[in-house]
DNA sequence: CTTAATTGTTACTTTTTAAGTAACAATTAA
DNA sequence: TTAATTGTTACTTAAAAAGTAACAATTAAG
């Protein structure tokens, strides 16, 4: 759909798991986020590699935090989820007797990584303790 | 494509023009960006709203920066474009029982607008001019 | 040992959006 | 009057996320 609810799904699911003391299901998670178990497990199985969350399979199986609210960073989800860099050099061919066509995508490069990281810097002073005061707050 | 090259050809048009002495056709912009002169014109239109260019049509038209490039920030051409936000949160239905779903998006969206716009604090800082200067430096 | 419930994973389809493309009216210079 | 240009629209194509379904692997419990 070419949207990228990803991190906010990601989110979503962290949260909801910190407000349980014990498992929880695919399923569960899926009614809350409003969509379907296979895309929370996908999504699972990238914050489970990334040790932000533990999953059991098998019979009274499901999924947990691995540490505390307070220890997990909208950054960290950010790095697990694997997104693609918010602003995109062109991958477009070169001109070749076009200076500018030749040396900008690599300039462009070095700008938007900037930019990037300036918004990883708001995401690492961020954690799902933050959310979870902001939801709270707004109840 | 849903890739969003949109602003790195914003920038890549703006900066061709800063070459330019005179008028520069969409035919002569398509052949550096790689693209078909349509496009060009399409993304043109946008950058003429925000003033940031001038364009002419008929006989011997073409396009010019309105100002100098040292007074043109990726910000105003990020602008101009009017691209969606870079972190968005989900459309998804909400699942009214539970307060979580019902109240995330609503966070989320000051948390993302906060990186955004750190995002957009750091594109004010950069010129066209600021660009034109590193292109020279790898040349 | 068998059953049921769960994750892990893959494959396929659908939807959305940007990009590619073409066409043509309007404009303007010569 | 002609030719070259922009402005704009409509349509098609391509790419990526999301939706969906299916099933093997795992595990708890009887």
């Amino acid at each position: 759909m070419a949207f990228d609810k990803t991190f906010a799904t990601g989110i979503h699911i962290v949260v909801v798991l910190s407000y349980f003391e014990k498992l929880a299901t695919s399923e569960l998670l899926a009614k809350s986020v409003c969509t379907n178990p296979g895309l929370i497990r996908r999504i699972a199985a990238k914050l489970r590699k990334a040790e932000i969350i533990k999953c059991y399979a098998g019979k009274n199986g499901g999924m947990e935090l691995s540490k505390a609210p307070e220890n997990i960073t909208l950054l960290e989800i950010y790095e697990a989820l694997s997104l693609s860099p918010v602003l995109k050099t062109s991958d477009r061919d070169v001109f070749s007797p076009c200076y500018i066509s030749c040396n900008i995508s690599h300039v462009l490069s070095g700008v938007f990584a900037e930019g990037e990281q300036a918004l990883k810097n708001t995401l690492a002073d961020k954690t799902i303790a933050d959310i979870k005061n902001k939801i709270e707050a707004v109840r």
